[in-house]
DNA sequence: CCAATCTTTTAACAAATGATAAAAAGCTAC
DNA sequence: GTAGCTTTTTATCATTTGTTAAAAGATTGG
């Protein structure tokens, strides 16, 4: 089965007209490592599917970047804010690893969910997952330190450790590379 | 015009079948200064709609409180990530003021959602609306420290400032009320 | 009006994190 | 293999934020 379906398959039930204009809107597309799938100042017009690889979305305030989190591959994503506004993006998408996706373009979206309404719902719930995620790391914010932050990344994304820099994880964690290390230390 | 048609109808555009019997589903409620809409560990079952009031959603970690978001007059809301997984909520919704509110229960939302497209439409864009929110917040959080974080509220939320507690709004930003007050005093 | 309570401020010290610089370690291309 | 580059660690000092305690200020109910 296309991974696209396979995926979809666990979120919602959709009919054959629905799985078949749905696979045709999506596009192959591939990001050599380094490269963006989104520039800061574009707006967002497409969802992605990774099939393989790995993604950060970050932005840059004075030089200091920022991460607000990482897609690998299993996902359908975007930069949410700047597709749902149509503003341009505060965040660039970059490929961390060579990375193979599917891509939807934004009047594809709209005219499948207003087609079919079990698409709507494959994409509201796409919304629900990533406010699941976003009030979890909020609230993580709020309440624990860089130490326990670290350690909570350690123990609930241990595979992806393996796939990031320690600078990248430092610019997800909102401290400075320097102030990982020392954590890491153990002082 | 029912306020909550007023609001539903700046978001999207409902036939007439789909606006009775969503106002069939509301209830109106009041909630006295003080008591909760949600309790910690109940399942998050309805959305809200503020008539009139302010409520703020927050939770406790070893006896301090922290606070997600302020919730007042003319919005439809519910604690999302318990709403979503029917898990029990670790987040409390508090009116801070007297509050009048409508209610509609999660049965009533499915039903209406998969009766009427522009419904789910409606509530997919609730969704939205929360996501944007939030990415704002994380990315405040992660690039601003406490004094720029106060500064921006007050700037950008400066009615709200007037009904809420200093020490709510230090648990709104992450940091002791004690911080909040040097903050203040601009050292 | 006043006692009781809650909120906010102030002060002193401790702990966490940032900034800067330099060294060490790891990786890459030739 | 090694020079050059990037990543990570270490060290030092500055700044921010937390903790605790106490005082000052505001609010509430009788």
């Amino acid at each position: 089965m296309h991974p696209v379906l396979a995926y979809t398959d666990r979120i919602v039930k959709l009919d054959p007209p629905a799985r078949d204009e749905l696979l045709q809107a999506f596009v192959r597309q591939e990001f050599p490592k380094g490269t963006c799938l989104l520039r800061a100042g574009q707006v967002s017009q497409h969802y992605h599917f990774i099939e393989q690889g790995l993604v950060k979305s970050s932005f840059y305030k004075e030089d200091k970047e920022f991460i607000m989190t990482f897609f690998k591959e299993t996902i359908l994503f975007t930069e949410i804010n700047s597709y749902l506004t149509s503003a341009p993006s505060k965040y660039q998408l970059l490929a961390l690893e060579p990375t193979t996706v599917y891509s939807i373009a934004r009047p594809d979206i709209e005219r499948l969910c207003h087609r079919h309404h079990a698409v709507e719902t494959l994409f509201r719930q796409l919304l629900a997952f990533a406010s699941v995620g976003m009030m979890k790391r909020i609230s993580e914010m709020l309440e624990e330190n860089a130490t326990t932050r670290y350690q909570l990344f350690v123990q609930e994304k241990a595979p992806l450790l393996q796939r990031i820099s320690l600078g990248d994880l430092a610019a997800y964690l909102g401290i400075t590379q320097v102030s990982l290390s020392r954590i890491r230390a153990g002082r």
